[in-house]
DNA sequence: GTTCTAGAAC
DNA sequence: GTTCTAGAAC
C-alpha cells in the first residue's frame, strides 16, 4: 500500500535544523490536540503558534503569528503553525519561514467533514470560539475552499492523515523526533485516487487527470433520491444524508429477501449470486463509470433470466461504489427483490449476514492464485485448499473481461458453513499502474472489458441456474448436492443456453485473439504473432553487449568471468553501488521476449550465477540488498540479467527512465520469469512505455517525489521496509545471517 | 539566474 | 545505453 510504516520512516538523518510544521485542517480536525500531543512527548523544544490565542489569549493577526514563529526559530525551537491553513495563499507567508536552516513540513488533518463538524459543535469554550450550530456552516464553507498542500509550495515533507489511526501515527512520528533528527522527505500517507488529496498530487505530478468528481456524485445522488441539504455538500463522499437514505433502501430489500428465503422448506429458494464490485478497489476503476456498467449488466440479466437473484456486496457502510449503485438502481426502478446491495463480508453472508448466497463471485487475479489482498485473498482463505485444487483442475489463467465458474467441493468450509456451492472467478480491467496489464486510463477499452466481465459472470450464473433446473426436472428434487453439478456449468461462460446472443455481438472488436493479446496469459499465441512481426532492429550502440557475448576475449577489461554459456560483467554505467550483468551467450536470444521453455536451464543458471555473485558481494558488505531481473524491453541486444543492489546510490542514475526501469513492473524479477517460463513457456512482459514516465516513487516506502534529485535525497535516507510484494518469492536477496554474523 | 526534463543524435 | 542542449519549471 501507499502508506509508510511510521516505525520505519522516523528519524533517519542527523542535523540541527529546527522544523516548522504547518497544520492544515478544518476546525475540529484536531490540530491543537495534535500539537499538544507532540509537544507533550518532550523530545524537542516546540512552540505552538495559534492565531486564536496569540494576543494574550485572544485572536490575533497573521503577522503576529509570523513574528512569534520567527522568534521561536531564532531560539532554535521548532514551530507548529496551528491555524486552518486550508488554502495555498493562507500558507504562503508561513512557508517562507523555511529555508536552508529551517525544514518546512505540512501535516494535513483531512478527516471526514462530519467528524470535524460534530467536534466543533460539541466543544464549549474552545479557543476559536466556533461553537454550536454555526460550526457546521463554517466548516462546510471552509472545506469548499480546501486546497491541499503540494511539495512545490516549498514543503520538504507532507503527511496526510485521513483517519484517527493516521493521526496517531503522525503524532508518534513527530513525537519521537529528537532535537537532531530529521524526517524523510516526500509525501506520506496519501490514499487512493478518489479523494481531493490526490487531485493535488496529480497536479504536482503534472498528470492532470480528473478523478471522480465527488461533489458531482453527491449531487447526482441527491437529485435522485434525497433532497440535498447542507451536509450533502461536504467533501466526504459518503455524507450523512446519503448514507442514511441508502440504508433505508438497503434494509427494505434485505427484509424482503429474508422473507422470501425463509418461506417454507427451501423449494422456493431463489438461487442467489453475491458479487463484489469488480475493478473498483485495487484496480482503481472509476466508480461513476463502474456503477453505470453494474446497473446496465444487472438490468440485462434480470430481463433475460427469469430466475435468480443478484447481490452486490461491499465491506463498509461507507462504500462509495455501493452508494452509487444503490442510488442508480433506485432511479432506474430495478426490482428490489431481485437485485440488492449488502454491507458485509462476502465470505460470511449466510452465517453473519443472514443471506444465503449459493454462488459468490471472486475478484480474481489473472493467475487464479490465492493471496494478494481484498476479496481474492478472503475468499481463498475462507474456502480453503479445496477451492485452490478445484480451480487448478478447471483453468490456469483468466483473461480480463472473462470468468470461470468452479463448483465448490463439499469439503470446503465455505460450502459447509455458508452453503456456497460455486465460486465464479472473474477478472476485470485494471487501471492501476502498479498492477499488471494497466489500461492507462483507456476507459474506452476499460468499460468494454468491465462489461464483458459482468456479462460473463452473469452468464456463468445463469448456466448454474439452468443446470440446477434441469437436474430438478429430470431427477426430482435435489438428488444432487449442488457441488455435484455436471461439469458443463464450470466451463468458461459461453455455452450457456440463455439468450445472451445479442450480448456477444455487443462485444464486437474484442474477440478471443484480441483478448489474449491484451491479457497475455496465453503465451502460446505469441510465437505465432512474432512470425508476423519482424524482429526488432537495434541501433549500433545497442550491439555492445551482443559483441561481448559473442567475443568475450576481445573485451577482457569489461568482463569479470566467462563460461561457455555466460559472461558476467560490471554494468558500464552502474545505477547502484553494485550492479552487474549476467549475459547469455546464446545466439538469437536478444531479449526476454525471445525466451522459451527450451531456454529454462540457462535462465536458471543465470539466476544461480547471479545469486552466487550476490553472496560474494554480501560477504564484503552485508548491508547490501539485491534484486535480480530483466527489463521488459531492454535497450541493448542480447539477453542480460541485471543484478543490482537496492541502494541506487550512483551518479549514473540520472533520469526517470533509469529509476522506473528498475522499480516498476517493467523490471521482471528473475524468480518470476523462471516460474512463468516453466508454467507457460514464455515470460510475461510489462512493456507499456508509460511505465517509464510514471511518477517517481520510493521503492521502499512508496512516497512520491517531484524530481530525481529530490527522490535521490529521499532514498539515500529511507529505511522503511520494502513493500510486501518484493519480500515474497525471493525477489529481494538479503545477506544470510551467516554473512551478517560471521561467527 | 539556476535546476531539471525530455528529445535528438550517436 | 549516454551525451548534449533547448527550453520549461522553479
Amino acid at each position: 500500500m501507499e502508506e509508510t510504516d511510521p516505525d520505519h520512516e522516523g528519524s533517519e538523518e542527523k542535523g540541527t535544523n529546527p522544523v516548522v510544521v504547518i497544520l492544515v485542517g478544518a476546525p475540529g480536525s484536531g490540530k491543537s490536540t495534535f500539537c499538544n500531543d507532540v509537544i507533550g512527548a518532550g523530545r524537542r523544544p516546540w512552540v505552538r503558534v495559534c492565531q486564536d490565542t496569540i494576543a494574550s489569549g485572544k485572536a490575533g493577526t497573521k503577522s503576529q503569528c509570523l513574528k512569534s514563529a520567527t522568534d521561536a526559530l531564532k531560539d532554535g525551537k521548532s514551530v507548529f503553525i496551528d491555524r486552518c491553513n486550508l488554502d495555498k495563499e493562507q500558507r504562503s507567508e508561513f512557508v517562507k519561514l523555511g529555508g536552508e536552516r529551517v525544514d518546512m513540513h505540512a501535516v494535513v488533518l483531512d478527516l471526514p467533514a462530519k467528524l470535524c463538524i460534530s467536534r466543533s459543535v460539541k466543544r464549549t469554550g474552545h479557543e476559536g470560539k466556533l461553537q454550536g450550530g454555526k460550526a457546521a456552516a463554517v466548516v462546510n464553507r471552509m472545506l469548499q475552499k480546501k486546497e491541499l498542500p503540494k511539495l512545490n509550495e516549498g514543503f520538504l515533507r507532507i503527511t496526510f492523515c485521513q483517519d484517527e489511526n493516521d493521526v496517531k501515527d503522525a503524532v508518534k512520528t513527530y513525537g519521537a523526533l529528537g532535537p537532531s533528527d530529521r524526517l524523510a522527505t516526500g509525501i506520506f500517507g496519501q490514499k487512493k485516487q478518489d479523494s481531493k488529496v490526490q487531485l493535488g498530487i496529480m497536479k504536482f505530478l503534472k498528470k492532470v487527470e480528473t478523478p471522480d468528481k465527488l461533489c458531482d456524485v453527491n449531487n447526482k445522488i441527491s437529485d435522485g433520491i434525497a433532497a440535498p441539504k447542507l451536509e450533502s455538500q461536504m467533501n466526504d463522499p459518503c455524507s450523512m444524508d446519503i448514507e442514511k437514505e441508502n440504508k433505508v433502501t438497503e434494509d427494505v430489500g434485505k427484509k424482503e429477501l429474508l422473507e422470501e428465503s425463509s418461506r417454507g422448506d427451501g423449494s422456493i429458494h431463489v438461487l442467489t449470486l453475491a458479487f463484489p464490485s469488480i475493478s473498483t478497489a485495487d484496480f482503481q476503476f472509476n466508480h461513476e463509470k463502474a456503477s453505470d456498467i453494474i446497473i446496465d449488466s444487472v438490468s440485462d440479466f434480470l430481463s433475460k433470466v427469469d430466475n435468480g437473484r443478484l447481490v452486490l456486496v461491499d465491506l463498509s457502510h461507507k462504500s462509495h461504489i455501493l452508494s452509487l449503485v444503490r442510488a442508480k438502481a433506485a432511479k432506474k426502478n430495478i426490482d428490489q427483490k431481485r437485485f440488492l446491495t449488502h454491507v458485509g463480508d462476502i465470505t460470511q453472508l449466510c452465517s453473519k449476514g443472514g443471506l444465503q448466497c449459493d454462488v459468490i463471485a471472486n475478484a480474481a487475479n489473472w493467475r487464479l492464485k490465492p493471496g494478494g489482498g481484498g476479496v481474492n485473498a478472503a475468499i481463498y482463505k475462507a474456502a480453503g485448499e479445496a477451492l485452490e485444487t478445484a480451480t487448478k483442475e478447471r483453468a490456469d489463467t483468466l483473461n480480463p473481461g472473462s470468468s470461470v465458474a468452479i463448483p465448490l467441493p463439499s469439503t470446503s468450509p465455505l460450502y459447509q458453513k455458508e452453503k456456497v456451492t460455486h465460486v465464479i472467478h472473474v477478472l476485470g480491467p485494471n487501471m492501476n499502474p502498479q498492477r499488471p496489464n494497466c489500461l492507462e486510463n483507456d476507459y474506452l477499452e476499460g468499460c468494454k472489458v468491465l462489461r464483458n466481465a459482468y456479462s460473463s459472470l452473469f452468464e456463468n450464473f445463469a448456466s448454474i441456474i439452468q443446470s440446477q433446473r434441469n437436474i430438478k426436472e429430470s431427477n426430482g428434487n435435489s438428488r444432487y448436492g449442488c457441488s455435484e453439478l455436471p461439469n458443463n456449468v464450470a466451463e468458461e461462460s459461453n455455452n450457456n443456453k440463455f439468450s445472451y446472443g445479442d450480448q456477444k455481438s455487443k462485444r464486437g472488436g474484442f474477440d478471443e485473439s484480441e483478448r489474449k493479446k491484451k491479457a497475455k496469459p496465453e503465451h502460446k499465441e505469441k510465437q505465432k504473432d512474432e512470425k508476423i512481426d519482424p524482429k526488432r532492429t537495434w541501433g549500433a550502440w545497442a550491439e555492445a553487449l551482443h559483441q561481448i557475448a559473442m567475443h568475450p576475449e576481445k573485451h577482457k577489461d569489461a568482463v569479470i568471468e566467462v563460461s561457455d554459456d555466460l559472461v558476467i560483467l560490471n554494468d558500464l554505467y552502474p545505477k547502484a553501488k553494485k550492479h552487474i550483468l549476467v549475459l547469455s551467450r546464446f545466439p538469437g536470444l536478444d531479449s526476454l521476449a525471445d525466451v522459451r521453455r527450451e531456454h529454462l536451464p540457462q535462465l536458471k543458471e543465470m539466476h544461480a550465477v547471479g545469486l552466487k555473485w550476490i553472496e560474494k558481494s554480501q560477504n564484503d558488505d552485508a548491508s547490501l540488498i539485491f534484486r535480480l531481473g530483466y527489463h521488459s524491453v531492454p535497450s541493448m541486444r542480447q539477453l542480460h540479467l541485471h543484478v543490482i543492489s537496492q541502494d541506487f546510490e550512483s551518479a549514473h542514475l540520472k533520469n526517470k527512465k533509469h529509476w522506473n526501469s528498475f522499480t516498476t513492473y517493467f523490471f521482471c524479477d528473475s524468480a518470476d520469469v523462471v516460474e512463468e517460463i516453466d508454467m507457460y513457456g514464455s515470460a510475461r512482459l510489462n512493456d507499456d512505455e508509460k511505465l517509464m514516465s510514471m511518477e517517481l516513487r520510493c521503492h521502499r516506502c512508496r512516497s512520491a517525489h517531484p524530481n530525481i534529485p529530490r527522490l535521490k535525497a529521499h532514498i539515500s535516507n529511507c529505511k522503511a521496509s520494502f513493500p510486501s510484494t518484493l519480500l515474497q518469492n525471493g525477489r529481494l536477496v538479503f545477506a544470510s545471517s551467516k554473512a551478517i554474523n560471521p561467527s
